[in-house]
RNA sequence: GCGCCUGUAGCUCAGCUGGAUAGAGCAGCGGACUUCUAAUCCGCAGGUCGGGGGUUCGAGUCCCUCCAGGCGCGCCA
């Protein structure tokens, strides 16, 4: 509806310096913006305003003239009025709000879906989480976002790829091996020692128990047995990871191994490349990589001393393969602790020749967990965080995802676990989720009644001529632009605010007005209101990987 | 010391990318179920948008500066 007025404007404008009622000058950019207060119109523009100075006229007589001269052929406009600082505010005539309700019910599923992408491929990469210990909160907000942002740019006509980075190298690995294996032996020896930085947590000395029954770790030196336990541990926590995340309705189209890059030479590829772009150097033994002539504050070791690659080294060939593979655009999900490590790898990529902007990195801040009214501290050192999983097994995939959901994640997320076990109204999730049960019930009753819907609702939509039915019908029509503008900017939390309002509007209506009566036609009229705020809530629901349950 | 993020109602957070009188939820107080689901609704109260400058028709939003909190500044991964 919004690009219908900008028709409008557009040839109003044309009309208006054609004929000689406005100066020739360059047009200015305007928006056309829905107003907070019902008063102000449908719709408003500051198009008067921004014509003002070139046009040495007030804005309040500039608005005049366009609303006079207003290139209106379907009628789309009820009236247009001047508002307080020269606004121009609109109102939509009635019929045009039943056609978009008309339009949603025929829509369903696929009412908001947009084709922003133009089929371009892009990746997401999140939570690659490390597979030496369960996914905690942090990696739960990290999948949450990364999943419906996937969701988003699915629904906006993107070819979305999910990936998830494996770090199955390095020390790290190697610490949990050893860590196991000393859990292992202090099942016979309390008294053996456990390694300074091993992994703490409980699930180390489950893991030893578990591989313990399955494998005769006895008959093998210490050695075999660690470079065995790691391979097991390894494997086995991602498992665990994949397992927690499918029950978290993430699914990712490839789990990609860091061990890959040394075995299929990816890394020596794309060195190679930055080395005849000139950009490397050697000194005091090790390799450098010139990423200070692209931004990023010094340079960098690529090649350690001891001829090891580094972790950067594995990281910028793994995104010199995201390029290599084809993706458009490439957005990457991290915890807000790696924010120095952003430019860096930017930098190497320019240096690879990627156009700078190509990747997107969104850091994810800390989830602050409260618990009893006070804060509880996480350590992976001391092993004590709260694992996804039993919060979900607590209160569900719903809640969790909404509740993560509802923050811009360039905030600190306080996540208070008292309140988001409670399985109350005190949740916004059953807010939303609830006002899609009640239409479900509705219907329930209508089908007792035997009131049935014709499948297109033509003329009567004409019964809808309550301000709180046509103000539901106003609502629903923002879905499609806030969904693009969700896209283009990345910020899913919007939705759940968006989706929020639907219900409360829906719920008010509901308690002032009865959807079914006597009256047949307003009967059928209403519910169809009811249908296309159905269609809204489980469209919205369903970008955020939520359900919307039909009883509850 | 340098860099990134944050600072809006008692608490947790929105604020449509510069627009009109800054909004929700929770907590507090007072009301509404013989009705399609009360996990709901209605009303009251609650604010120097961290402080100070600047940019312009117009600033919670952009710039500068200061203050406070969080995170990061490895030839670790």
């Amino acid at each position: 509806m919004k690009k219908k007025l900008a028709k409008i404007l557009e040839d109003t404008l044309d009309l208006c310096l054609k004929e000689g009622y406005l100066r020739q000058m360059p047009l200015p950019e305007f928006v056309i913006e829905i107003p907070n207060n019902p008063d102000h119109g449908n719709f408003a523009t500051n198009l008067a305003m921004t014509l003002a100075k070139g046009q040495k006229n007030s804005p309040q007589n500039i608005a005049e003239i366009i609303i006079q001269h207003l290139v209106d052929h379907d009628h789309f406009i009820l009236k247009a009025e001047i508002g307080g600082a020269g606004f121009i505010n609109f109102f939509v005539a009635t019929e045009q709000w039943y056609d978009l309700l008309s339009q949603i019910i025929t829509l369903r599923d696929d009412y908001g879906r947009n084709s922003l992408g133009k089929g371009e491929k892009i990746m997401v990469e999140f939570v690659s989480a490390n597979p030496t210990g369960p996914l905690h909160l942090g990696h739960g907000r990290g999948a949450a976002l990364g999943d419906s942002l996937c969701r988003i740019l699915d629904f906006s006509g993107y070819d979305v790829s999910r990936e998830f980075y494996i770090n199955d190298g390095g020390q790290q690995i190697n610490i949990l091996g050893e860590s196991i294996y000393s859990r292992w032996r202090q099942i016979s020896d309390p008294s053996y020692p456990f390694p300074e930085d091993g992994y703490q947590g409980d699930y180390i000395h489950e893991l030893a128990l578990e591989i313990a029954k399955e494998t005769k770790l006895e008959n093998l030196d210490i050695h075999d047995a660690i470079d065995l336990l790691t391979e097991l541990g390894k494997d086995k926590m991602l498992n665990e990871i994949k397992k927690d995340l499918a029950n978290f309705r993430v699914n990712f189209d490839l789990w990609y191994k860091e061990s890959d890059l040394y075995s299929s030479g990816k890394i020596d590829r794309a060195i190679k490349l930055i080395e005849k772009r000139d950009l490397l150097f050697e000194k005091d033994g090790a390799l450098w990589i010139r990423t200070s002539s692209f931004g990023d504050d010094k340079d960098r070791v690529i090649r350690k001393k001891d001829g090891e690659f580094t972790y950067f080294a594995t990281d910028v060939s793994y995104h010199f393969d995201k390029w290599k593979r084809g993706f458009r655009k490439v957005i990457n999900i991290w915890g807000a602790d790696h924010h120095g490590y952003v430019n860096r790898v930017k930098a190497a990529l320019m240096a690879e020749g990627i156009p700078d902007g190509w990747l997107d990195v969104l850091l994810i801040q800390l989830v602050k967990l409260w618990q009893g009214g006070a804060e509880v501290k996480m350590s992976k050192r001391s092993g004590r965080y709260v694992p996804l999983r039993e919060l979900v097994d607590d209160v569900g995939v719903d809640a969790v995802r909404f509740v993560f959901l509802s923050k811009d994640h360039t905030s600190p997320l306080d996540f208070d676990i008292d309140l988001v076990k409670r399985k109350d109204s005190e949740n916004p999730v059953y807010y939303v989720q609830y006002a899609h049960a009640r239409i479900c019930s509705i219907f329930r009753k209508a089908a007792k009644e035997n009131i049935q819907l014709p499948e297109h609702p033509g003329s009567i939509l004409q019964r809808l001529v309550l301000d709180e039915e046509i103000a539901l019908i106003r609502k629903m029509a923002e879905f499609p632009s806030l969904v693009k503008e969700i896209a283009c900017a990345l910020e899913p939390h919007r939705l759940t605010y968006y989706l929020t309002e639907l219900a409360g509007s829906f719920h008010r209506y509901y308690n002032r007005h009865r959807v079914i009566s006597d009256d047949k036609n307003l009967s059928q009229a209403r519910l169809f209101l009811s249908l296309g705020v159905k269609i809204l809530i489980k469209n919205g629901l369903s970008l955020l990987g939520v359900s919307a349950p039909e009883k509850m």
